[in-house]
DNA sequence: CTGTTAGCGCCTTCAA
DNA sequence: TTGAAGGCGCTAACAG
């Protein structure tokens, strides 16, 4: 099973000619004889030759691979982003090279330098939290790097990101907009930017109203955070309200109202930040600000892709941030209305990173 | 930004010794003395030198580089399958080059021989349908091949299944228990050897009580499988219970059932095959087979790397097929519990291959 | 249109 | 303990 690969040089014995006419046979990269052509096309048949492209990555000077790291691809949000570049990458013909950081900036950075050494042409990831400075150095100046979701410091990067404060704005506008005051809400992190900003947005909405911030419940894990919010359900002014900043918290809220027996939205109302899977299937539909997800990643890859090619290397490096959607549905007190089509039972509104709709619609 | 990199050569320059000194020095394959080690280290560091992988390879044997191939990202099946390959990958210092097939044969053996030609140690494959006499040619016989999910043709490969026709039967035989006898089956793809396997449980089932299988429904889209499933309602024997053969065709019945208002399990009951997140959450929550996606994923990458390692050449290629569980819940009939904790808010039941329970339980 | 030479960056082999 | 030569498989550059 482990006889000697068959290379080019075995190609160009059998079909009796030089290494260079195999070459630009495979390649195209110049004209070829008819019947040399039909003579290597054969030795390459019979021999089941295939290019090494480890060789052609050492001689030349592409490797036509890319690096992408994410956090987990066990969360959707980055599984889908993942899916993303990796379908631009097929399509310009390069390979991916995937890893997970596990949140972990040690595995992370470990990770990065490994990709520069099997001469990556660039880099798209979804950089751990509180990293900044690791992805300065020399090391890393010579490839193009794109973030997503979260952004890396300095002008070097190019960043892809959404509108998490204006969204997030939006939404605990809309629940305040059905007479809620005292909403809590639900982090992950501390460190996570997307978490941050979305405190931000939130605090925005409240602040815009006259209402101080409601509680911050840290939810580090399932339990811990069905512990948080059981102990602010029994507290002496309970939220009326839960904001959940993401689809991870979300999840550990819904978990924990369902176990509790709370009805939402008569005695809370719940809203998100990123849409999930069945979120329109719960009982009831959950009213969320939905992300691109997938445009998030096709557009990190395709800048990247951009860098690679050479296109603007003068430019000063981008930062995207694209709009979100509120999709209105039934946990946040608005009537859930039941449609013919799964597509069709919500009310959507755009919203983008600076304007904000005049009002926030109530279904009823 | 696009100066040469810098190479083993110029640190050895730098630090006056030769090549191989440098060599040595960061294989720790011969002993480098104290100085000229320090010296050494010192110009690595001023140049910021990382080796290169890509030559590293070309010369040694080992690309420590392994392929994996999914249909998609955004299935969370496989993109767990697919974290957990990626873990163990790291753990053993290898890389990971991922691509998706999209369920398409050709992609998926033209990803394939590209991987094959970036020297990749082993594959590790959800295969597409149909194509089972793809990777039997000389190309692929070099490298060990694991697939996953569904089985690959011939003795040359190793698969990792569950128990599927067992774990479909006892799902099956469970609704039958509630008094169901004629039971929709929820399929995708004729070809899907997961959805055929199950389906094959599935006849088991009914067979055995005397009954004759329901009506397939072939669920090509979301629009689709809500116009079959609408009408099987309306027609004059409806089926009394659903079977959604995977976490897609379950997310379409949700999603119909819901928009028609049709109160489970009252109406109808619903069982599926593979868990699906929010299951629990779901109103009401919703009885499943659950198969061990990590597990499948990592046992995979394990056994690939055995055969890398070369450990046991000469045995036989293994079918390994794991167990699944039952998970009672609310959406086939029984009485579902509400629980303090998310994890035991249910029953469940060990299906394996061959065995099965005496007799399906019933919550009340 | 085709072949020869040289070298990408590294490491195995052999000699010092 | 160290260094020099040679080659992994391929292709750019230069002949012919």
């Amino acid at each position: 099973m482990e006889q000697r690969k068959t290379t080019i040089a075995d190609v160009a014995r059998l079909a009796g000619v030089g290494k260079m006419t195999v070459s630009r046979f495979l390649n195209g990269s110049a004209k070829v004889s008819e019947e040399t052509a039909e003579k290597v096309h054969r030795a390459i048949k019979n021999l089941h030759y295939q290019p090494n492209e480890i060789a052609r990555s050492l001689r030349g000077l592409n490797s036509k691979t890319i690096g992408v790291i994410v956090p987990y691809l066990l969360d959707p949000f980055f599984a889908t982003c993942a899916h993303a570049i990796s379908t631009v990458a097929k399509e310009q013909g390069y390979s991916v090279i995937l890893t997970t950081s596990d949140e972990n900036p040690e595995i992370e950075h470990k990770q990065a330098i490994l990709m520069l050494r099997r001469q990556v042409n660039g880099l798209v990831m979804i950089p751990v939290a509180g990293n900044d400075h690791l992805y300065v150095g020399e090391a890393f100046s010579h490839i193009p790097i794109v973030s997503l979701d979260r952004p890396l410091a300095g002008p070097h990067f190019d960043s892809v990101l959404v509108a998490n404060r204006a969204g997030a704005k939006a939404v605990v506008e809309h629940l305040i907009g059905h007479g809620h005051r005292n909403i809590a809400f639900l982090g992950l992190n501390r460190s996570l930017y997307a978490v941050n900003t979305r405190y931000a947005g939130y605090c925005d909405a409240l602040a815009q109203s006259g209402y101080p911030p409601g509680p911050y419940l840290d939810c580090i894990s399932q339990e811990k955070c069905a512990a948080l919010i059981r102990s602010q359900l029994q507290s002496s002014q309970p939220p009326t309200a839960f904001f959940a900043s993401n689809n991870l918290t979300m999840r550990y809220l819904l978990h924990t109202l369902y176990a509790e027996r709370v009805a939402i939205p008569r005695r809370v109302a719940v809203a998100g930040f990123d849409d999930i899977e069945m979120a329109d299937v719960a009982h009831p539909s959950i009213t969320v600000i939905r992300q691109p997800v997938y445009q998030i990643g096709e557009l990190a890859a395709n800048l990247l892709f951009k860098r690679i090619s050479g296109a603007d290397v003068a430019e000063t490096r981008n930062r995207v941030v694209l709009p979100v959607e509120l999709i209105l549905r039934g946990s946040c007190g608005c009537k859930a209305r039941f449609a013919k089509s799964a597509s069709d039972n919500f009310t959507s509104i755009v919203i983008n990173p600076e304007t904000l709709p005049e009002q926030m619609p109530m279904l009823d």
